[in-house]
This record gives structure tokens, C-alpha cells and sequence, in this order.
DNA sequence: GACGATGGTCGAATCGCTTCGACATAGCCC
DNA sequence: GGGCTATGTCGAAGCGATTCGACCATCGTC
């Protein structure tokens, strides 16, 4: 490979200016600038990327925190990855990726300066990852936010506003009789926070229109699904309308509607929260609150971003809920 | 941090005996081991990743080329990146991601020193890929397996072994007019080569076994599977056995057969090739022959790591599929 | 008891880049 | 026209490891 040192032979200058027309840190003059482009062109040159990241203590490394765990929302986790990936590119960044269960990885990472920043996913309420991220030389960003944020920054959806929002959307229509089908009992022993956030939204907003809204967790299957409308059913009979925040759930759910006769949305109204691409895995379109995975991914490194150019404000940013209307919402007994 | 030095002086000793201590590549005493050993672990040195890999020139990274292209089968990416990333773990390696559509990135890695291996999933029959990868400078590894595998190391299911045996498995049972549910028309037109292996494994089987097996497409979602079950018994009357070769579909074809009034496996036998979670996301526990995911990406490390050490030889590494049975086939038009 | 082999340690060169201070030239102002 | 600031370029000092060759003891051997 072609050394910075070869690229300042050929174009007759110096290593130093070439690094400066490379970096941009000092003025060159437009002909020596040319000159050094060409010869880069030329050679193929890229800068060694161990030699940089000694000479500069930068590694244009990010390193992103992974859940590999049997049964989580695969879909959702590739959305934010992608989305990291994709972003930390146009930053001139790669990623690199640590598995939830290397206990030693972020210490790893910091201490061997393997990378210039830490994204974690997957955060739960009082996560023991918090104080090892708190006492952490690296910048690091949470997707996902604990109890306690003091001294850390977090980005994730606005669960709360989307619990608020789906409420909203079917008492708009007339309804009265909500239940939110939420996450597994798992999830929620957990202390998962998208799950209380969620529900703490429903139940807010379903108190301030006068209306109910109890709560049934489901398994994240198939069948979680449909012994969950069940349940929903037999427990609070009169329901005219759903929210769902279990994606793998609804298609058991919604299987067993359609098994017990009920159309959607002329007898069941439903609105779901989940990634956007789940259309095509259900048998019926489903009206949804979009958890944007890419999006967020995109603002965890853009959050990166402005730590590393020293903004070193801790701050949790949440995404406002957006609802798409894909016909599974009606008035209740009303064919629309 | 702490560098090298500074163990050394803690130590008293000097830089490079530290250094042999950590690598082990020459002897050194037991007391003075212990003593750098000691040194090392007060001050909670880690080599800095830069500098190592600028003396060593090795970065200790893998980069593995993820495609993030909507429609692909999140699953079993998953699966993959889960293995590679463990198994580079034990090896004392990380692992960088880049994606398909950064054509750059390949070379960028390679260039720079970033990682010294590349292992690439998602491989076409003639992917656009293969002339770069054969020309790097870094050892590379696919999962899947092109047409012209010179040069180049693979590894994958053996789609064409699990095709045969899907269909060993429904003619044991005395079926014989079975489909394929295949992949969609869409990925044969990229012709993936895991969906040709697949079918041409199917075909060879039927043939030796005197029997039909049409193909079917089926678009990867829950109406694409649906779809093709209407038009496999529309143009195939009389088919008692299916081999289902797309999971996305699975979900609907199993509704279509309960709508159409079809038990599986009394009137519908059914062997499903995918990833082993699948289970949870369907009605009825269907018998698979599994995609190992994992094992396959833990197989590319392994294979990085020999042509890291030295061993050169292009292979190819099939992994035999496995059955399991779950039920979902029976003898024809009995009760099982 | 001299000699070569072996084992243990050190010093110094090296990897390829960034960055600081220095310097030369040119342009400007009064 | 002399002194100053700007501008463009260079040289050299790190950054923190690895690794080669050299050196000094010890030890066993003949």
C-alpha cells in the first residue's frame, strides 16, 4: 500500500502538506493542493487507519452495542443498525459491533481507544450497564431511556406521546372500550421502559377522555396474540378497540378475530405500534404509529457527532409519534 | 490510559520484555512475568488499538459487509451477525460492519489497514461483487456460494442437500405430488443462488424418486404465501406435500389452508426451510429443515482465522442439513 | 576450565500519520 | 523602504506499540 510519504514524493512536496491538504487544517495553495490531489488519485492512497488513530487519538470509530438475545424484535434493531451504519458513514465513521453479553466490551473498547464513541441499545429502566456507561471515558448514547438520565444522553421514540396518540385516534372515531395489548409479562419484569412509557401514555390519555384502557400483556408470538384478544374479550367484554404494542403478537391476534368472526375495523378498530415495515406480514392492513428504527439510529450518531466536536451537553431527544391510517380504524359498529 | 511504558516502569522492566510478556512470543522468567502480569492489572493497561496495529500490522477487525435492503430476511441476518460476531470475540477480534451499498467500502477497508479479513453474506450466483473480492488485497470469505467459486472461499446451508431431503422426507411418508414454494420471482431474477440450489436440490430428488414437483414463487409476505397456496392448488390439483422455501410466506400460506379448510398435516403436508425461531411467529408448529444461522457465521470466522494464520486454500464448506420434525407431516389423506 | 548453547532481558529502529513551531516569501501600510 | 502580517511549506517530534539483533549470565559438556 501506498504510504503518505510516497504520495509526497510523487507530487515533490512534503509529508506534512500533504496531510494539510488532506485534513484541510492549513491553507495550500490551489497548485500544490492539485498537484497532491492527483498524486493521491494516482496511488490509490488511503491513510493507514492504526497510524491515524495514533497520530490523532481519533479512530473514526463508533462502537454500537448490540442484543443478540433469543426473542427480541429482530426487525427493529436491524432498522436502528442500519440506520447507525448508514449515518456514521456519511460522518466518515465505521461501526463496529459488541454483544450485549462481553460484559468487558465497553471497557475494552475505551481502554485500548478501539473507538471514539459507545450507542447502546436496548436499555432498560434501571439497566446495569448505566453506572459502567456513566464512569465511561467514551461519549455514549443510550437508544432507549432509563429512570435516570442525569449525565447521559438517550434518544428513542416518544412511547408516552404514541400511547397518547393512539388513544386519541380511536376516541376520535367513538370509542370507549380500549385495551392496550402490550408487551409480554417478561418484558414488563424487565422493567423494559418503552413498555411502562407506552402504557403510561394509554392510561393518561384514556383518563383525560373519560374512557378505559386496561392492559393485557401478551407473549411475543403467534399464539401470545391470540390468547391475548381472547383474554381481552373474555375479561372486558364490550371492547371495541385495540392497541397494540407487540408486533409479533398481531398476527396471532388478528388470526384469531378473524377466527371468531370479527372484521377489521367494522367490529374491532386497531391500532399498532411498530416498525413500519410489518404490512407485509399481516393478512389485513393495520393502521399504525411507525416506531422509526432507522430514524432514531440516524440521530444516535448525529448526537455522537456533536459530542465528539465537543458539545458535551447530556440530553434526552424523543421522537414524536407519527399515526398512519391504513383503514384499521372505524367508528365502532359502524361498517365505515 | 496507561501505555506500555508506564507497566514497564511499574514494573521495572523494560518496554519490550512487557511486550513479550503479552504476546508470549519469546520466553521470559516466571518473576518477572508475574510482576509486568501485576503491573498490567493495577493499572488497568490495554494495548492501544492504533499503535498495535500500525506495529503489527493487524487491526485485529473483521469486516463483515451486511445488506440492509428492505424485503431481506432480518432473521437470519441476524443469525449470521450474531455468530460472527461471538466467534470473532473468542479469537481476540472485533468485528466492523459496512454495508452493501457503500461499493467503496471494501476497498476502503482493504486500503486503509482497517480489518484484516472481509467476510460478505447475501451472494448472488454472479454477484456484481466477486471481480473486487478476488482482487483484494484481504482475504475474504462469502456466505453463499456463486457460480464460479474459483479463488474464492465459501460457505453455506447445503440448499441443495436440504431440498433433496425435504423431499426424501415427504416421499417416505408416501406422498407424491408435492410443490415447491420457492422463493419469489424477484430473487430468482437476482438469481439467488441459495433458491437455484434449493430448487434444483428438490427436482433431483422428485426425479429419483419418480416423482412431480412443480415450483410455485411466492413474494416474501403474508398475501404472497396465501397466493401461491390458491395457485399451487389451482394448477396443481392433487398436491398432498409442500416444501416451503420462504419464510415471509409461511404465515399466509398456513391461514390461506385454514380459510380454505385444509388440516396440515391431514390434507397438507408441510416441510418449511428457515431460520429454527421461526416457530413462534406461526399458527401451527410446522417441521423445518433449519438454516444455522449462527453455526454458518461461526464457520466464516473460523475460516478467516486459518487464512489468517497462514493456510491459503480456497474452499468451499457446505453445512448438511438437519430435519426436524414438528408434525406438520404425515402419510396423504391420513390421520396421522 | 574453556566453549558453545540456551534463556532472559534490553535498546533501538520501525510502523505511518498528525501537528507544532519555524521559516521564507510576498503583500501591505504608513 | 522598513517593519508587519499573512500565506504557504517544511522538518521534526511525537503517538504507542512490535520486533530484531545484541548482550550478559548460566549451565552443561567434553
Amino acid at each position: 500500500m501506498a504510504t503518505i510519504g510516497d504520495v509526497a514524493r510523487a507530487a515533490g512536496v512534503s509529508v506534512s502538506t500533504v496531510s494539510y491538504v488532506l485534513s484541510g487544517k492549513r491553507t495550500i495553495s490551489a497548485p500544490t493542493r492539485e498537484r497532491v490531489q492527483r498524486a493521491v488519485a494516482d496511488l490509490g492512497y488511503r491513510p493507514h487507519a492504526g497510524a491515524r488513530a495514533l497520530a490523532s487519538s481519533r479512530s473514526n470509530v463508533i462502537a454500537l452495542m448490540v442484543p443478540f438475545r433469543p426473542g427480541i424484535n429482530v426487525q427493529i434493531i436491524m432498522q436502528f443498525v442500519g440506520g447507525v451504519v448508514t449515518t456514521a458513514r456519511e460522518h466518515d465513521h465505521d461501526v463496529l459491533v459488541l454483544t450485549q453479553d462481553d460484559p468487558q466490551g465497553m471497557s475494552r473498547i475505551a481502554a485500548s481507544s478501539t473507538a471514539d464513541a459507545l450507542i447502546v441499545m436496548d436499555i432498560e429502566a434501571d439497566d446495569a450497564r448505566l453506572p459502567a456507561l456513566r464512569s465511561l471515558a467514551l461519549p455514549s448514547i443510550l437508544i432507549g431511556v432509563p429512570d435516570d438520565t442525569t449525565g447521559l444522553s438517550c434518544v428513542d421514540l416518544d412511547f408516552s406521546g404514541a400511547g397518547r396518540l393512539a388513544v386519541r385516534e380511536l376516541a376520535r372515531h367513538g370509542h370507549e372500550h380500549v385495551v392496550l395489548v402490550g408487551a409480554s409479562q417478561d418484558r414488563l419484569d424487565h422493567r423494559a421502559n418503552y413498555a411502562v412509557r407506552m402504557r403510561h401514555g394509554v392510561l393518561e390519555q384514556a383518563a383525560a377522555s373519560g374512557m378505559s384502557a386496561p392492559v393485557v400483556p401478551a407473549e411475543p408470538t403467534f399464539t401470545g396474540g391470540a390468547l391475548a384478544l381472547d383474554r381481552v374479550l373474555a375479561e372486558h367484554p364490550g371492547t371495541t378497540g385495540l392497541v397494540v404494542h407487540n408486533e409479533a403478537a398481531l398476527g396471532g391476534l388478528l388470526a384469531r378475530a378473524a377466527e371468531r368472526g370479527l372484521r377489521v375495523p367494522e367490529d374491532l378498530s386497531i391500532v399498532a405500534v411498530s416498525p413500519a415495515d410489518l404490512a407485509a406480514a399481516l393478512p389485513v392492513p393495520v393502521s399504525i404509529i411507525e416506531v422509526p428504527g432507522e430514524r432514531i439510529g440516524r440521530i444516535a450518531v448525529e448526537m455522537v457527532m456533536a459530542r465528539l466536536a465537543g458539545e458535551d451537553l447530556a440530553e434526552t431527544r424523543l421522537v414524536s409519534p407519527t399515526y398512519t391510517d391504513h383503514g384499521s380504524v372505524a367508528a365502532p359498529g359502524v361498517t365505515p
